[in-house]
DNA sequence: CTGAAAGCGCTTACAG
DNA sequence: CTGAAAGCGCTTACAG
């Protein structure tokens, strides 16, 4: 750094006023066209890799100028021609502010993440608590600062078929991430088989012998936890096994001591349960130290299944049975199914990935 | 939703091409003026909120167009009008894409949504490998696609030193998050408090009798990974107990079973270490899983400390001793304080947050 | 208080 | 292959 440059930017542009100030000194298109005597025209060919339409030396002799000047076309100016913003918006619906608590959420967002910056994409993330307009959680995308929305709805299943149709009617390019059983006619999810995953856990369960299983996940709930019921209840069908109400609960945040909390009705149940399948990892972590705090041991008076795989999983004591879900890869997916979509104009293409039961100590 | 309308954006529009479709319908400036019957200048007015330039009676009959005709200003148009996006950037600098694995990453992130969603700003995130070039890790800021960046370095200091440096040089607005002692005339920094958290941590080690006391941290770090050593270090010294090298040990990721898989060196050291200070809670849990494998018991055997109070280290056996980070309270901090800056033209003003130990059953 | 006009920085037909 | 021009949708002096 220059000490001209130091004094041209620094304190001193402090002292001036907004308006005074002179706006971010940025190349412009027609300065790497004078710069370079060719055309504007010639420039943004060259930006926009139309090497075609002019000799390769007109071609080097701009590129050179481009990156002398360090001209980077302006976004906003892209933006409102081509009303194109080369962002995609990832929505979380979540009552908690610390939406990313979740760290499935978080997997997801690395592999959108990852996706789009190798695309040079940008991604937009906001959150907005279940039950709001649809308008305004979709802000981003209907407000015109993203080309489409990943979606990852929550809620109770009523609310979020609401926000199914709605969605539909707005008809902006989206795609849901872990939205199952959307009909034929609804909009594209990439999910993963969480039935599946929580119907291996359950059969699991029942041919080691349990029969009084219990179910324990948060009030909060959305399509995953869903479907991972439906494993739950779905195993004790074909195997013959009496369905409960009282073994099934919903109760507590998706926090270990949250989930230790709401656990006690389960755990202190008569005749007792000698399993408690959780709705993810950090429940399972809950009922585990309630579990312990009863003097009761694992997994010998109570096996405990989680699910998701969460890093810590395979580190406590003892390791947690679980269910691997893909989540970086689905984000991944998402993000290229939904460019692509956006590029074509057509609606994305959803996708089911499957998931993988790991069984520890827990069980 | 009405037959027609779904006919006329389902599957009917997936048949016209790129070039035939219609753009984006959405509402200008211009309808809005022409059905409110005032000019173009007063709905800006209206958007603007300087009702003062106009009757009543008009704001409420252009406020009501505006809804009917569900007006929302273009973000490009704005944007490159005013030069402002309304948008900041989170920039990670992280060697894994799953950049997003560290919980406390998600906390900054979560602080920071809420924050720019309460101002609807929008908040664009983007990783990169430490060691790109600088212009390319601030792409969103420098290419205009945000109005600011809160920087969360990581890698060597020698590295994030050079990054700082230019940094200064590039002058855009930015702040860092837990890049600690940066000088005065830095980039300003919102930081966690690290090092005295860590120093507690070790002196409680310290004053239970400890003398031998490890200290593991994955390979790669970053600042405040750097500051929980020295937190380790200065009680050593303070207590005048011998530092040996032998006893800090830089290895594995932050996952327990790569901390597990690195901790070997540590564990297996004669005399024995009684005690492990970790570089966050992950670490913490590999390395109870080593020593529990070693079949030694935990605090018995040996004391483990983790930092960052992840929701799992309450709920853990033994729960963790550990340091809470305000994660939230910090990334809102910085969204708050960067935006201000961006608004006055001004350079951020960082700020330092308090830690808290949490003495629990592994020590 | 309102209307007509310039311009932010691009992209894209349209002539040459 | 290149140059001149229109226009994307806003905001903001400038006259009235």
């Amino acid at each position: 750094m220059t000490e001209a440059r130091r004094k041209g930017v620094g304190r001193h542009a402090a002292a001036l006023s907004v308006a005074e100030r002179p706006r971010r000194l940025r190349v412009t298109m027609r300065e790497v066209a004078r710069a370079a005597g060719v055309s504007i025209q010639t420039v943004s060919n060259v930006v926009n890799g139309r090497s075609s339409h002019m000799t390769p030396e007109t071609e080097s002799r701009v590129s050179k100028v481009i990156e002398e000047l360090g001209f980077r076309p302006n976004p906003s100016a892209q933006g409102l021609r081509l009303a194109r913003t080369q962002t995609l918006s990832f929505i979380v619906l979540d009552p908690s502010p610390h939406f990313l608590a979740d760290p499935m959420t978080d997997l997801f967002l690395s592999g959108l993440g990852e996706e789009l910056r190798e695309r040079s994409c940008g991604l937009l993330i906001s959150s907005d608590i279940p039950g709001v307009p649809l308008q305004q959680i979709l802000e981003p995308v209907v407000g015109g600062r993203a080309d489409g929305a990943v979606i990852f709805l929550s809620g109770d299943p009523e609310l979020r078929q609401r926000y199914l149709v709605e969605l539909r009617a707005i008809d902006q390019p989206c795609i849901l991430l872990q939205e199952h059983g959307t009909g034929e006619n609804d909009i594209p999810a990439v999910c993963a088989d969480d039935r599946a995953g929580s119907l291996d856990l359950c059969r699991h369960l029942i041919s080691a012998g349990h029969e009084r299983i219990g179910f324990l996940t948060a009030s909060h709930s959305w399509s995953a936890i869903e479907e991972r019921m439906e494993g739950y209840l779905t195993a004790h069908l074909e195997a013959g096994l009496e369905l409960q109400s009282s073994l099934v609960r919903r109760a507590g945040d998706f926090t270990p001591l949250g989930a230790a909390a709401a656990s006690g009705d389960l755990l202190d149940l008569h005749p007792r349960v000698t399993a408690v399948m959780c709705g993810n990892d950090l429940i399972a972590l809950g009922v585990a130290k309630a579990a312990r705090d009863r003097g009761l041991s694992i997994p010998g008076d109570l096996a405990i299944t989680g699910f998701d795989n969460f890093d810590f999983a395979a580190a406590v004591d003892p390791p947690l049975t679980t269910v691997r879900i893909p989540g970086y890869e689905m984000g991944r997916y998402a993000a290229n199914a939904l460019l692509e979509a956006v590029d074509k104009g057509d609606a994305p293409v959803g996708r089911d990935f499957s998931t993988e039961v790991f069984l520890r100590g827990s069980t």
